[in-house]
Parts: C-alpha cells; structure tokens; sequence
DNA sequence: CCCTGATTCGC
DNA sequence: GCGAATCAGG
C-alpha cells in the first residue's frame, strides 16, 4: 500500500483532528500505526497544531454563524479519558455519509463508491440520526462555505461532503465548536456515544 | 498490560 | 520514501 494523494489528505485531516496514529491506520487500512507515524515525521507535521493555532478566539464569528446555545459540557477530554463521546462514524474516512440530504431519502444519494482501490476498512454502522440533527444537516450544508482542505483552521468546520478523489469535494467550513474539529451540527452527528467500544482505559496520556 | 508518539535504520 | 523494530513514556 502506497501513499497516495487521497491517503495522505486523509491522514493530514484525521492527525490535525487528533486522532492517534493507531486509529488513523486502522481506518486508513492496509498500514500499521508506525507506518503513519513515520509517514507524519516525514511530511514534518509531528506537532498537531502549530500553523493555526493562536489562542485568538473570535466570538463574533462563532455567535454570528452559530448563535446556537453553547453549552459547554463538563467533558474536556484528552484522549485518556473514557469519555462516552467519540466519533461514532468518522466522516473523514472514505464514505463520510455527507448527511447533506432530506429525511426523505432514506438513504443517502453519496454510495460507497468503489473509488481507490484502497482496502477501506469496514465502515461502522452509522447510528441513527436524531430528526433534528438531520433537519439541521440540511439546513447546514446550504449554508456551507465548501472550504478546501487548505482552507481548513482551527475554528472551521472540517466536515468533509463529497468524495475526495473528485471536485465535488469540499468541507463545511462553518465556525467549529471550540476543541472540536466540527460545527456544532456535525458534532451532534459525529461524536455520538458509542455503546459498544471497551472503556476499559485507566492510564493513557 | 494497555496505550501513546518518536526515532532509528535496513530496505 | 517506507515502515518494522525499537525506544521512551503514561
């Protein structure tokens, strides 16, 4: 397994997301976690998040485009903690379900295509999605500022919608929920409590 | 023992 | 460039 262009893209999202190096192989499949680590050294983005990260926060732009509530649960997790929130379906894999459509449909119109031949790993059963959540979703994605990966800082969205290997590829954009790689909308979606994942965790960093 | 990222070094 | 083995640590 190489890397290529969408693999890497991935692999840049899901580490500035701060997924850990086990998790990004996992879903990236066909590579270990030392493989991606030694991938991250090399493309010299070791440090998860020097390049946009300036305590500056900008309340206007976050209460403008998101003056939804903004309660701050008591959860501040660092990966060592048990939380129950966790990316219930990471969108930033190969099929982000782009929850870009109607309740109506039940099913959405972006399929798994069979775009790179990569062994993606099995996607895990997407949990439901609240009515709301979806009512929001769509309100959402018409609101989207069909940010590149570029584009991309620490208080934007990073929903990805569409497929990566096309143009048709873009993320939210909208102002993210502080310490979360997403708007508040797509957190609700993304980090769903998982019910079957071992807790068991103690110590970690 | 579980896990994390960091580094080395043969390929 | 790649990544297994290893290292250092929680």
């Amino acid at each position: 397994m190489s890397w290529t262009d969408e693999r890497v893209e991935m692999l840049k999202v899901m580490w500035s997301e701060g997924k850990s190096a086990s998790q990004i192989a996992k879903e990236l499949g066909g590579v270990t976690r030392n493989a991606v680590i030694g991938k991250v050294h090399r493309l010299g983005l070791s440090n998860r998040g020097p390049g946009s990260e300036h305590p500056d926060e900008d309340t206007a732009a976050a209460e403008a485009a998101a003056p939804m509530e903004q309660a701050a649960p008591p959860a501040e997790e660092e990966q060592e903690v048990p939380e129950p929130s966790r990316p219930a379906a990471p969108p930033a894999a190969a099929a982000p379900r782009p929850p870009v459509k109607e309740a109506a449909a039940p099913v959405p119109t972006q399929r798994p295509k069979p775009v790179m031949g990569q062994p993606l790993p099995p996607q895990p059963a997407q949990n439901e999605i609240s009515p709301e959540a979806l009512a929001n979703l769509a309100e959402v994605a018409k609101k989207a500022r069909k940010l590149s990966l570029m584009q991309l800082t620490e208080r934007t969205c990073k929903w990805p919608v569409g497929d990566p290997a096309t143009d048709d590829f873009w993320f939210c954009g909208l102002p993210s929920q502080p310490g979360k790689p997403y708007c508040e909308t797509h957190v609700a979606v993304a980090f769903q409590p998982m019910s079957a994942r071992r807790d068991r965790r103690a110590g970690g960093r």
